[in-house]
DNA sequence: CATCTATATTAGAATATCCTAATATTAGGA
DNA sequence: TCCTAATATTAGGATATTCTAATATAGATG
């Protein structure tokens, strides 16, 4: 996770209760398309799709197609062992 | 740290270069009161008094008075393995 | 108790984040 | 190609955070 701000930016993407849930899910299998989040968050698409798109940016997931879905997974290993560790 | 209400606070409170150097500095063991922290990061004393305090109020950091200064370190153990992890 | 020093709080303007309805885009299947 | 379902983007109002000068407070020490 070199320097700080980077860190930060991490801090700041996953300071949010939905973007945390969301993550959390993705870690733990039980999530992968969008339409799958959105049911089990209970939130606006829109509102979804935006709080994936920080997560994308700060590095901490990817989609990728999967027939007509998108499925998001998380790629920051970093991310991954820090949430481990909280939990 | 029990629910994903109390990790995302301490999230927040680690989302911002300001309150992640404090925390940084104190688990370093370089700083300890407040004079020394506005010295070292160069901030007016009521920006970082206000960062002092969202810390202290994230449960993060607790001061106590030595002589005529109020020193403060990280008393949150579940934050210092975080950041530890991190580097 | 008066003073001085260290720290906290207030106030309010500047900035950033959040929310979501509406709209746009994109790829898959008919 | 056209339609449709899935997802992304826009717009802009609501809310929250940040910053810091000015002011207040609290305790140490004379």
């Amino acid at each position: 996770m070199q320097d700080i701000k980077n860190t930060v930016n991490v801090f700041k993407a996953l300071a949010h209760e939905t973007r945390l849930s969301i993550v959390l899910g993705l870690i733990k299998g039980n999530e992968c398309n969008v339409s799958r989040i959105i049911e089990s968050l209970n939130l606006p698409q829109s509102t979804i799709s935006k709080h994936l798109n920080v997560l994308r940016t700060a590095g901490i997931i990817e989609g990728y197609r999967k027939s007509n879905m998108i499925c998001y997974k998380v790629v920051n290993e970093a991310v991954v062992n820090l949430i481990k560790n909280i939990e």
